[in-house]
DNA sequence: AGCTGGCACTCTGCTGTGTTGAGTGCCAGG
DNA sequence: CCTGGCACTCAACACAGCAGAGTGCCAGCT
């Protein structure tokens, strides 16, 4: 095991190699902070935290440098979480709290995320397995053709088009519309198709196929809804990554294209508390040099999606997990109060 | 007046740069190139084009590079527009096709522009000052609290709540949602807040604080939707700028994220026919080395917005306006359909 | 008048060579 | 177990020399 003073050294390694972004030798190490031992002393200990695979140099002769590993000590043993300060905090409530719609809370909590970590940020929008069906509603446009609308309760509203095997009287569609209505208002997501079943049997011969066209798109709707879309900002923050960017940035760009990814990184983000991905951790290959700091969200107890930033593995962690989790916080009773 | 000869050189030394992405010479273009004449003569054509500000040496005893004003008479009068071929038209049409929505439709046409032209795609969501209200749905979420749904002939839905003075009849409900129906439903934006005007007026005076918030919200909704919103992509092909890019990509991902500035760039463009706008004609600064080739799309004859794409000025002009054209002719047919 | 070959000149970019300095590992002594 | 000392390594920088691409200009040719 690693002595109380190594770990303490390898504080100070990751702490002043984050600031100046240069590697740090033993001297400077002991300048800056006060460790109470002569660089000699520190030399060894460095030279057993490489042994362990914490830090390496980048070539002989050089200062060393945090490895992957190295920083997963850190933030599991050795860093805490940075609490924001008064004003941070008032900041973001100010800055939620004028958010007229989903979309706008979604977007604002983007752009929030990435100025306080200066970082890339991510933000998925609140799921939907778990979300219930707050109305349903059909619209003629057309003899044959109708819109179907779909609110939820966590505020989204998507529509569709329905093209009917045949035409479709206004008084079979109030009566369609009232029934689903009775019978989906207020369910999850999970349960319509049961609820809906039996529908096409109550109608009249003539519209069994029309009524059967439009459970069929309801339900795909709700399928596609479940699945869960993202907002991205603060790409510009990938500028600030360091000198051998041009190799790193692109395919953290491409990455970060792909919704796909993008979940699939989330996703394997623990449902509950905060987790760090560090470096080669990430499945995806392009973020090999980066690290992701997630967390879950959601307006009751239960979360409901996850937020995050995306950022250079030589990133302040304490500083970051601090933000995202102070962001999820407010963003949570935001949802739960709208 | 610069003689055939010359431009025919201009065009050489921006062919010839947009390929290498290095300063060309007098020698290099006459081996390329056709041109008849020796590099003694086109040396002096180079210092004749210098004089008049089309191409520039970055230093003394290298080649010349085109500058916005070369860029400038070559896309006026130098390039055509190159056509795309039939597979990539081809291509286009299934991509397109498959879209399920609006949302859909403007995601995959920016993913195809990026691809298509290898560089940053921009694409703003059809306009609504033309468009026209289709729906008007009001549902009631609790006593003195009502959802407001406006659904537009362009495929949009917006939703907000509403919160009443006073609580409101489940019949007055549906007497206010037919009436505004009536009125509405068809209407351009413009015109609705003439039609509403007097509604009010027809109600019970303890409902009329009511209406009056709904159609307040109602308008309000309008306006904010006549804001056109917009969806960028192909940010990886940022990388493609070139060997200075560490400089020029950040002001470029600012002003991305902005999309006010995106908007007021796509606004300053030509309602009708390409506009192209190279580097310095950018009002933004950031976007000072970049151009940006746009064209307005629609559903009919008139176009009800614009796409386009942000590329470095080094760019296949030809090509790109040429792939811009293409999909914008093939999103608009889209949305006719629709 | 306009084009061409020739020539002297100017730079950037590459290569090779010291030189410097931060940093290391190791060892003997406290 | 810590410390000071010492020899060693190696990236980074500066400097010089060279090669090559490119230019401008001029005298001669068509």
């Amino acid at each position: 095991m690693l002595s109380e003073r190594r770990l303490e050294v390898l504080r100070a390694i990751v702490q002043d190699y984050v600031g100046t972004e240069e590697p740090v030798g033993s001297k400077a190490l002991t300048e800056r902070h006060s460790l109470g031992v002569s660089p000699a002393t520190v030399r060894n200990d460095m030279a057993a935290l490489e042994e362990e695979g914490f830090i390496a140099q980048p070539h002989t002769s050089a200062g060393r440098i945090p490895t992957d590993r190295g920083y997963r000590l850190f933030v599991d043993k050795l860093a805490g979480v940075k609490p924001l300060s008064g004003a941070e905090r008032r900041a973001i409530q100010n800055f939620l709290d004028g958010a007229v719609d989903l979309d706008d809370v979604v977007g604002r909590t983007v752009r929030l995320l990435a100025q306080l970590t200066r970082q890339v940020a991510v933000v998925q929008y609140p799921s939907l397995t778990r979300s219930t069906v707050r109305h349903v509603e059909l619209l003629s446009l057309a003899p044959a053709r109708l819109m179907l609308v779909v609110i939820t309760d966590t505020g989204r509203v998507e529509q569709r088009h329905v093209d009917c095997p045949a035409p479709f009287g206004d008084t079979a569609l109030a009566d369609l519309r009232a029934r689903l209505n009775s019978r989906v208002a207020g369910r999850r997501f999970s349960d319509v198709p049961q609820l809906v079943q039996d529908l096409p049997e109550s109608f009249e011969t003539d519209d069994r196929g029309t009524v059967s066209t439009v459970l069929a798109t309801l339900l795909e709707t709700l399928v596609e809804e479940t699945e869960e879309r993202l907002m991205i900002g603060g790409t510009a923050n990938l500028t600030r990554f360091g000198h051998d960017f041009p190799l790193v940035i692109r395919p953290v760009l491409e990455a970060l294209e792909e919704q796909v990814v993008l979940l699939k990184l989330l996703g394997e983000a623990k449902d509950s508390g905060m987790t760090v991905r560090i470096g080669h951790e990430n499945a995806h290959e392009g973020l090999n040099s980066t690290s992701v700091v997630s967390v879950g969200y959601g307006s009751g107890g239960e979360a409901v999606a996850k937020l995050g930033v995306v950022g250079p593995t030589r990133m302040d962690y304490p500083g970051t997990m601090g933000a995202v989790r102070a962001v999820a916080r407010y963003v949570g009773q935001i949802l739960a109060e709208s």
